[in-house]
DNA sequence: ATTCGTGCGTGTGTTAGCGCACATAAATAA
DNA sequence: TTATTTATGTGCGCTAACACACGCACGAAT
């Protein structure tokens, strides 16, 4: 059993497994190991960002809110990813909150050792900047699947990126929460949940939704989910989905 | 009266004329000066982008296509920016089309001379670096716009965003094009050009739209439009709009 | 065991935007 | 001038999603 602070957990995230020796070697003792619970905040918008986090088994909803209050997600961050791609495009701080969508664990880096690392130019140069255009590609699809797609097709969307993302096919989560990320109404997920219930593509119970066949939702989902996994993919050159991999 | 080939009209461009005088001198002979009409496609998405184009008076539209056929605009990119972000984010294609929103000239360059000096470092890869994160924030904001805003807020929003990006009032475009950038109907743009005609911020005329107000847009249009537009000024350092610079 | 908070199901009425179908009008070509 | 294309205005029925309002059920706490 791996002790639960070894850094070898690191090597989770796809973005650390990557690295070349020497790199890892010199940023291992920089990474620290962090767990948060569902909800936490790792940013909020405007915030600047003193840690860039690494995801093992956790995951991060991107997550604009308006000054009403309304909120609509931009995209989701697991082990293929990093939090605070901000850090070392050079903004500093983003116009959008980094929540924790599913508990679990990351390591952190601090600002100033992500991009003394990266101005070492390399692999980790060269793999972050890569996510940074999968990410890119991932909001461009969430804007087109918000103007062209049914509730019901992007909860298949969302449910599939989220599960691409867990190691457990069951999603803690309500309908509230998944609404505020879609940017629906709460009434409005229910619905389209029971919809795939009745299809027998997932279960619905009090607080969570588990996938029962990933199959059919992969046949139900828009094109959205397939263009994005295609393209992280390509970008990231390993598989992120079960099944496209 | 500089000549049409003249590169110091390359300078028009902000993240050109953000350069050192260094790199500029090395830049310069590398640029070659384009012009393009409306309609015409710079790439599709995924084709491999020979060259990266800096608009000094063109307007491009980064567009996504569906298996059907429909279509949503997820950034639109003028003088403040760079058409081939993939270039330097490692990619070398995307999943959106190229497409010219406004005629005009641009200045391009090799793909392989482009990344050459981004290798270098310096202020070039600090400038497009960010400009990645303001194109960033600004596809979050569409998609987000998508999502919660109404065709005649977005109308609002495009047309400031357009004008910020041109010298003129009149911007040269029909209903039906602006449809197929917002991923509306027809008859949606005819509709909300119509009420904005009638609050008398606009004159609609065929084939072209003439901003008269631009101050009652600002007035009208959804968050999204200043969040985007504050976001430019601080990353790029400058500003883009005539009333927020 | 009862109470209470939270999550989910459901109904009603409203509205924004869609698809389709034309009518009109302005530009362009013959 | 006349004909033809292209752009815009408008009407009608339809649907997805909205806002609001409940009722119910599960589960934890007392």
């Amino acid at each position: 059993m791996i002790a639960p602070d070894n850094p070898n957990l690191a090597l989770k995230n796809y973005l650390i497994a990557a690295l070349h020796t020497d790199e890892f070697a010199r940023l291992e003792p920089l990474l620290e190991p962090v767990s948060f619970k569902l909800g936490q905040v790792l940013f909020e918008s405007g915030d600047k960002q003193e840690y860039a986090y690494f995801p093992t088994t956790l995951i991060v909803s991107l997550l604009y809110v308006m000054e009403r209050g309304a909120t609509a997600e931009i995209g989701v961050v697991g082990n293929d990813g990093i939090i605070g791609v901000a850090l070392f495009l050079g903004g500093e701080t983003t116009t959008s909150r980094a929540i924790i969508q599913s508990a679990g664990a990351a390591f952190r880096i601090k600002a100033t050792d992500l991009q003394a690392e990266f101005a070492r130019g390399r692999v980790f140069q060269k793999m972050l900047l890569r996510y940074a255009q999968a990410l890119l590609t991932q909001i461009s699809q969430t804007a087109v699947c918000n103007r062209l797609h049914t509730v019901e097709q992007q909860l298949c969307r969302w449910l599939l990126l989220s599960h691409d993302r867990l190691d457990s096919d069951k999603l803690v989560m309500t309908h509230d929460l998944i609404s505020n990320m879609l940017g629906v109404r709460r009434e409005g997920v229910t619905l389209a949940a029971k919809k795939l219930a009745e299809k027998k593509l997932i279960k619905n119970v009090r607080g969570s939704i588990t996938l029962l066949d990933r199959q059919g939702l992969e046949a139900a989902v828009c094109e959205c989910y397939g263009v994005v996994n295609t393209e992280y993919n390509r970008l990231l050159s390993r598989g992120i989905s079960r099944t496209f991999r």
